[in-house]
DNA sequence: TAGCAAGTTGACCGCACGGTCCGGTTAGTG
DNA sequence: CACTAACCGGACCGTGCGGTCAACTTGCTA
């Protein structure tokens, strides 16, 4: 009975043009970029942004599950490569440089408890898990260490790197580096504390 | 000629009362935590909060100074222990133990550029550079970390172990460990980039 | 204990925000 | 080409914020 029309073309354009424009003001202004601004930059009227999303928040949302889903395709492909450690350091590669060119992973505070963004986490985790699992078999990482570590690890070294004004842009490499090198076997030290259950 | 009397009781009072609840009010609802609230929680009208600080911002830099401090304070007493890979290890200990039990990180991102929180923190620097040398000598940790990494890597464990609900209090010591095993020499790899000059 | 400067208070101001709403516009259909 | 439902725009609303101010109270001094 619910015959849903196709979208308007202009309908669609501007839904493209307002996830862009967001992106954008958030990462210059963070949370609290206004959403006049938001309209603003994407050439459109502020009703039109609430129009396609009923709540800022739900507008947060929609950014972050795209981020998240671009995440786990790159996950899930990695799965099939040859070398298991050298899979896992690649994905935390992009999930750091993701980060590195647009940072928005305050996004997450706003609509983080959000069912769909859940949906979409819990998609990325699982890859996530199972790269983990297959680097640890390998001896790659250390045993002692969980799929949820290395989630929670993963975004320190854009935090890290991030305080830091006018830093290279490279920088987070380096933190990634030194983080990655706690992970491995080699001179390993009993940890202290037991591994989180959910993230 | 400035001849400055001493302040009245009840306004030094009133001032120690402020700064502990706007404390309390910022660690609950961060940084857009309301003057109006921090006022009723100190007990103490809004009028009262705009006379000891001139602005929002200046309050949340005298509790900013007032914790790098306690650590400057620590680390200093630090230079004199034993074993300088140990040293380091309960200084990171330390910061990561404040911000434990009260999260006030995000509080710089407001006033971090005033020139006073600028002075507290290059004191905290200075001892925890040489905190660092002194455990490079000592072979505790790698010799292409600088103490600029360590402030920097400092604040990871309780970012890390924050965004996990429910977490047991004494998660932030599991990534510590793993972190300090990463700044450790065995089984180092090379960096890859320049470490930063300033933080 | 009298006097007053320092301190306190809460009503008030201007502003910017998220969200609403309705008159005008336009893309797609028959 | 004409019709209409979907879409758009921006004036508008209520709210809550940081900050001000003038009348009132109080700790200190002489």
């Amino acid at each position: 009975m619910t015959d849903t029309r196709p979208p308007r073309a202009d309908a669609v354009r501007n839904r493209r043009l307002l996830l862009a424009a967001a992106a954008d003001e958030f990462a210059e202004h963070g949370l609290d970029a206004s959403v006049a601004d938001i309209a603003r930059r994407a050439g459109v009227g502020k009703g039109t942004v609430f129009r396609h999303f009923a709540t800022k928040d739900e507008l947060i949302a929609a950014i972050l599950i795209d981020r998240i889903n671009e995440l786990s395709a790159v996950g899930e492909r990695l799965l099939d490569a040859g070398d298991p450690g050298e899979a896992l350091c690649e994905f935390l590669t992009a999930a750091a440089q993701q980060r590195q060119e647009r940072d928005l992973s305050f996004l997450a505070e706003a609509s983080g408890s959000m069912r769909e963004v859940a949906q979409a986490r819990s998609r990325m985790t699982a890859a996530l898990d199972r790269l983990v699992e297959r680097a640890r078999e390998h001896g790659a990482v250390r045993a002692d260490i969980t799929g949820t570590d290395v989630l929670l690890l993963m975004c320190a070294p854009n935090y890290v790197a991030g305080s830091v004004p006018d830093a290279s842009p490279d920088l987070w490499r380096r933190y990634l580096a030194i983080i990655f090198d706690g992970l491995r076997p080699e001179g390993a030290h009993a940890l202290p504390a037991e591994p989180p259950r959910f993230a």
